[in-house]
DNA sequence: TAAGCATATAAATACATATTAATATGATTG
DNA sequence: CAATCATATTAATATGTATTTATATGCTTA
């Protein structure tokens, strides 16, 4: 049944670490364009590698980060892994972040 | 008028960048206290060095952190260095942040 | 101006992480 | 089983960063 091990280090206690864990998860452009890029539908890894156009190896260390920290879900079928997004919550907070970093910008800019 | 140089380095072209930028400053759980802690109002180093029992080199070393990714506003008032929120969603987003994170923790944990 | 408090910075250390190049694992098909 | 494709892992490197200790800066007041 195409289960794949997904070892998540994920701190268990306090709730805040684990929002400061998933917030490390998000702080990478890469890692967010993938999120992005995996908005459209579950994709393959060499699905990620085209079309973002980075290596393959890249690509696997970020999915692994982003196993690490829940925020995606994998799928083996036959020579393929798919990697699909965890939570639509995900795309709403990031969307919330991008809305937020633009105002802040402009904010400072702005004089 | 107490003004405050705050320099800030946060990306200005792309908007994924600067939201990268903003998670990064969100994943650190000693910068989210502190985050919280001003929730109340704004305070000084000093209170929130008491407040959350941290070093105060500590303390200005994130501050100054936070004030990179503008997440705060500074205002000196004689000797004392007033820290507040910069704008009311960095909270909503962590507490988002922090319901993710425990609902993915729990799906997680569940079976 | 000297002394004292509040805050910031510097230096040192330890550790994490992004990236690349090379190699290994694992599944499929001839 | 050999070859091939998809993905993961390893090693190496460079860079970032959290923390501590020590010191500097800056404001205020005696």
């Amino acid at each position: 049944m195409a289960q794949v091990k997904s070892e998540s280090i994920m701190p268990r206690e306090d709730s805040l670490q684990t929002a400061a864990f998933v917030a490390k998860s998000l702080s990478d452009e890469n890692r967010l364009r993938i999120l992005l890029c995996l908005n459209q539908g579950k994709k393959s890894v060499s699905g990620i590698v085209e079309e973002l156009s980075l290596s393959q190896p890249l690509v696997s260390h970020h999915l692994k980060e982003l196993r690490r920290s829940l925020l995606v879900r994998v799928e083996r079928r036959g020579p393929f892994v798919y990697y699909e997004i965890a939570d639509d919550r995900i795309l709403q907070i990031l969307a919330a972040l991008k809305d937020l970093a633009a105002d802040l910008l402009a904010a400072r800019t702005t004089f």
